[in-house]
DNA sequence: CCACCGCATGACATCGCTGTCGGACTGAGC
DNA sequence: GCTCAGTCCGACAGCGATGTCATGCGGTGG
């Protein structure tokens, strides 16, 4: 392995030109340039990135923290910034949070320090743990917060609008004819569960529709499970709804589950809608009407926000709220409220 | 941060004396041992896995490549890998494959000379790419395949019997009286495709039984898209199958939504396996009759098996095949074959 | 002709850790 | 008292890159 040391020896000049040269610093002159970039050719030469680390006192990495798998929303977030990276010569690495913020603690303390990442990607729901965000902060690491609830006065934040979201998804039940909607509410420590519960709720005002009876809005989790016994919930009602919200894709599709095991047609007799267009969404029938949310963009606005903070060191204190655009996708799970 | 200087200097010893005693290493009298491990727990010293990493000349993660998270096959590896290497202590790091190999060279290489990864995990298909395993051998790239096609000898291999798998298959329907069945493939460039089609084959030579009618193998890839053309083919036929066995769950979820778009009712009118457990398999209505495999043992052992090559570097010549266990989870999408 | 300046470049130290080598000390044996 | 072996430990160098400072050079102005 061809090191700076070979290159400036065969190029005849001192290492740290040769390190000039990669970096585009200061002076060097055309020829010197020249030279050296023939070395390089010639050794087939790639800088260190370890030794390169521990000069900068920093891993050549963006961390990245990962929970549970389930649902989709984080691998495909994971990917989609794996692309980004690529795009922008960093690279990602994941640690493993599961659990309670007390138990990562430690591993997340080994991860700053022992692994040397100075900026960090959060996804929901740790975007918006404040203990995790202060310790971070106290070992100076960058962050980058994609879709925290409330946006974060010393992080970049890319954020999409919850609120708005739910309210079109209920406005396009409403324009199908359906009036009594349940809705299956997100996992609790998610804020992103109150804001959708939020938007729903408003949507009703904004109609000028009376306030939807509470008892139409259960508790979930995010997981098929919690999906499964929501639905279970709304559909053991005396008087259950012709259409059904859930908060995130997956229990959409355990609420298609149940429906279909009691023998409900979809979407005639029941509407559905998840939201996250998980590629379960299109995977099962019905199909899902849910919302998306545009996850290449996200995930490279967030490289870009962290390659201008690194640029610019003073771009921490006003860190930007950066809103990206969901729509609203309708497929075969939604339909016109039966009449009678 | 505390560098292995400052717990020297309180513990009074020299930094290599500090290094003996985090290394367990040599003769180090018990007393210093202590005053070291004190000097360490008061200064909250962490060990700058960079620098470690710079001297070892290898980065301090194994690498692992991650191509198309669909399908969560990939996913779900990561993850439990994840569980492991933090069990072990270790940390994995994830590279970008996407497209042909041509094109990752340079980003593998890359990889592993820049970003200095000695240890590899592969999972399918690239595991059974030969150019790229002989690319990882030339930078003494330490690789441990997760379920490759044909074993390799020089590198361990987590293997599972896919060709057995897919027998047990077609046994449980042949048992629930189903005598024509389809078979969607999977991706030709997986070998586990050809693996499972052959099974699919010598199940009806075990049991006696005429080589199966060659129509009722369809081309597939392992994406849903795939499953759903390779349905409609099946489907459309004169005198379609009682069932189809589809060589992964994201195929069979396309099945069992093609079928009932054509308002079959299943398992009744038609039964359909899957292969996998992926999520999506008990998360479909009717939830899927699959192939499950031991993933937690699979990448657990993985990263054992790199443990014992790190701690003895003879044991990649004589490299391991080590078998895991699968198992046929029957769900609610096969049941008896109609009368008739 | 000298003082001075700016440009291109190199020498050296350094990031944090660990392998190598050798030194200091202990105690046993003569 | 001296040697020798063994134990415990430290000085030093070096992994590969780069920041700091110094140096040599040619050119400009007085």
């Amino acid at each position: 392995m061809a090191t700076i040391h070979d290159v400036a020896l065969r190029a005849g000049v001192s290492p740290k030109t040769v390190s000039r040269v990669m970096n585009d610093h200061e002076s060097v002159s055309a020829k010197t340039r020249e030279r050296v970039r023939l070395a390089m050719q010639a050794l087939d030469y790639h800088p260190n990135a370890v030794a390169r680390g521990l000069r900068a006192q920093a891993a050549p990495a963006v961390g990245i923290l990962m929970g549970d798998p389930s649902g989709g929303y984080q691998t495909r977030i994971h990917h989609a910034l794996m692309v980004a990276c690529l795009q922008n010569g960093r690279h990602l690495s994941a640690e493993l949070v599961e659990g309670d913020l007390a138990g990562w603690q430690d591993r997340i303390r080994a991860f700053v320090t022992e692994g040397g990442i100075r900026e960090m990607v959060l996804l929901p729901p740790e975007c918006d743990f404040a203990p995790l965000k202060a310790l971070l902060r106290e070992h100076d690491v960058r962050c980058v917060l994609i879709s925290p609830t409330s946006p974060d006065s010393l992080s970049p934040s890319i954020v999409m609008d919850d609120r708005a979201a739910a309210r079109e998804v209920v406005e396009h039940l409403f324009s199908l004819g359906h009036e009594r909607i349940g809705h299956i509410a997100g996992h609790p420590d998610h804020a992103a569960s109150t804001l959708r519960r939020n938007g729903f709720n408003e949507a009703y005002a904004a109609a000028g529709k009376p306030r939807p009876d509470p008892a139409l809005i259960v508790p979930g989790d995010f997981s098929f499970k919690g999906g499964l016994a929501g639905a279970q919930a709304l559909l053991d009602m005396d008087d259950p709804p012709t259409a059904i919200f859930a908060a995130n894709d997956d229990m959409a599709a355990a609420t298609c589950m149940e429906a279909q095991r009691r023998g409900l047609k979809l979407p005639d007799d029941l509407s559905v809608v998840g939201f996250d267009d998980a590629p379960i969404a299109a995977a099962i029938w019905p199909s899902l009407t849910t919302i998306r949310q545009p996850f290449d963009q996200m995930t490279q606005r967030a490289i870009t926000a962290l390659n201008a903070w690194s640029a610019n060191a003073a771009l921490g204190k006003a860190a930007a709220t950066i809103l990206t655009q969901h729509s609203l996708v309708i497929r075969e799970s939604t339909g016109p409220v039966r009449a009678g």
